[in-house]
DNA sequence: CGGTAACCGAGACGGTACGTCCGGTCTTGAT
DNA sequence: ATCAAGACCGGACGTACCGTCTCGGTTACCG
């Protein structure tokens, strides 16, 4: 993570009302104008606020961005905490995926992380950021929850959990940010399945049937 | 494929000299400069054209990226063909996917397809044509080779094609956007033997040793 | 004179009426609302035109002012031409720095007048353009005329022309720019009867009763 | 003189010290970069001073200039005393605009004098200060000094004072203001010669060769 | 084979946003 | 209460590009 957003109250003299302010322009502008009328300018005069007060805390429109979206998150209570563990891998990948989707879905954050992902693939210092910060909460739980199954045997010893990590996010991230078409729980149940066992985790004595 | 850009020899008119040097400099800008500088203007400029000139051929930077992008693969001769059916569908996908690493890596496209990428993401029109004709060489060809062996029976009947190809294509295209990761050819062998062995393709007798 | 200013049809590709609305909007403002709003914005909002046209042709705003009176002045006929030598140096001397009061007085000239001064004294290339062109209606004519009475043996032979012409000129402007006295004909009068007696022009016959 | 900067000492809390590299900051500041990066805020960064001690003892800049130079007047002692009289009263106003001659071009002064006059020209409360302050060292001595002369018969007793005054003066601040020429002996005494002679003052016995 | 219509280089134009600078006000903490 | 420090709202700066528009000039087709 650059350290050029400072986390809150880093500063003192800094304005805790004003940062709100903007984070929530910049998260009402995209949303309804979506990436074209996303300004600097625009988020200023939304929030009724100098431009410099946004230039001195953030170096890019794009870290307004993720700032806002971290907030967000907080709000709703999607912490960095761990996957619920039910003893079922597959069960709960699947339950992990399916909140991703719902994520990428949500109204509130759609277009947003959208613009950011695209801001993201050009700035490197946003993806930082991005990566160490926002794919926290989807790539390490994901990362720590095969690590236990594989610690109790329920994956082969030898497999690169950080692959199995991208087959199950990828396909789903690949689909939201190109593709056309809905995402799906069977889309996203299907793809935990071939990853888990191609990956050596056993298929449940019934199988689910998915198709 | 959106209909602005009219395809070439469309117009009797058109200067076909004028065209490749527009997007000549078009390629050498963005590998030169990266995103921040590829302007229209700076197209035109580089290319010693009137900017009405790539207004009227092209509906936006990005389309003009997308039709360099799509004549540098014609010369490299990266037709549309499909993947060689040596019989072996593992063996076959691991050296599309090595392929797939190339093209990304490939210098002279590398910073163009991440800026079209990225222009994608938020343009829709674009990414209509994104899909129609870049897609066309990873794609339908991966999907066409996997069909191949459904038909033959090497892959579970009812199984989606279209995902498994996605877990093929995904992982590889998100950290090649995304990742700081170099991106091996460990990484995509992986990612065929999990794929195909979840999707119920049985593994070779003699394992490659996949550890 | 600096080049910076181009004259009128220096460039074919120039659009006269835009000119013309630019320096109408500079007067206007400042007329207006005085030097506090005189602004490059301001004169392109008024002006229905974009910023970077007046950057393209006018080095400042006092260039634009400077060349807004210029167009005044030509639009009243004061153009540079020479004092009317009624053989009366001292009358026609009177009437010229009435002219002169006249204009420095004129509402549509006066505060641009003092903001371009203002700025001329603080900017050498727009001193250099105000001497080449304001100076010269007022500057000139005077000094030709003092150069034709000396001719003609009306003032001493040996004088400084150029002292005598500021000795004219300086106290109205002086008190023009700097004093809070309203500017008399009782004024002027008196300046040129001291200067022509003190550079030994003959006092007429009959006086005329200075006070 | 406006009421809003308080004189120095009016407020027992003022810090003295504080003040003077205030003054001092805005001095060097024109000095060295001229108009264009004399700045409030430049001053307080170079006097180590926060902004709003300046906002708090004077109205503008040019106020500061202002000060700075009675300041620096008063430490030369340039007081507001009278021209001394030698009974040669051409000898005496010649000495006087020597004297200022040497005070508009002082390096120390010049160009802060540039910047306070271009000031002055618009805005009428720092016009008024001016006038009050920075006036009185020169137009009452001198006026103080005509009088003093048209008390004993050496001027015409009608003589408007006020006009000579400014016959003397202007041409001074005109040239040094909008001219390019260099200030010489020759100029000022012309100018006092030519002045006194209009004005009815006798010329000495043997004639300083004003040629 | 000469007219005319499109293309083309060039670049002015009305705009929008950029990122910076500074003005003037307000707040904080230390003296 | 004054002061250094500096955040804050606001507004103008001068620049960069956008996408549209004219201007001459040069093809190349077509009647």
């Amino acid at each position: 993570m650059t350290a050029r957003p400072p986390a809150r109250s880093e500063s003192p003299r800094r304005n805790e009302a004003t940062r709100h302010a903007i984070l929530d322009a910049a998260l009402e502008l995209v949303r309804e104008t979506g990436h074209t009328r996303l300004t600097i300018e625009g988020i200023a005069a939304r929030a009724r606020v100098g431009k410099q007060t946004i230039y001195r805390w953030w170096p890019s429109k794009g870290a307004v961005l993720h700032e806002a979206l971290v907030e967000l998150d907080a709000a709703d209570g999607h912490g960095a905490g761990d996957l619920p563990d039910s003893g079922d891998l597959r069960a709960d990948l699947k339950s992990a995926l399916r909140s991703a989707v719902a994520e990428l879905t949500d109204p509130r954050r759609s277009e947003a992380l959208r613009v950011l992902t695209a801001e993201a693939v050009l700035d490197p210092a946003l993806a930082a950021d991005y990566a160490a910060v926002l794919d926290r909460p989807g790539r390490n739980p994901i990362h720590r929850r095969l690590r236990r199954a594989q610690d109790s045997g329920q994956l082969a010893p030898g497999t690169d959990l950080a692959i199995i990590t991208d087959l199950l996010r990828a396909p789903l991230r690949h689909r939201w940010l190109h593709g056309d078409t809905p995402l799906t729980t069977a889309f996203t149940d299907t793809v935990v399945d071939i990853t888990l066992t191609g990956s050596g985790h056993p298929l449940p004595p019934t199988p689910p049937t998915p198709r």
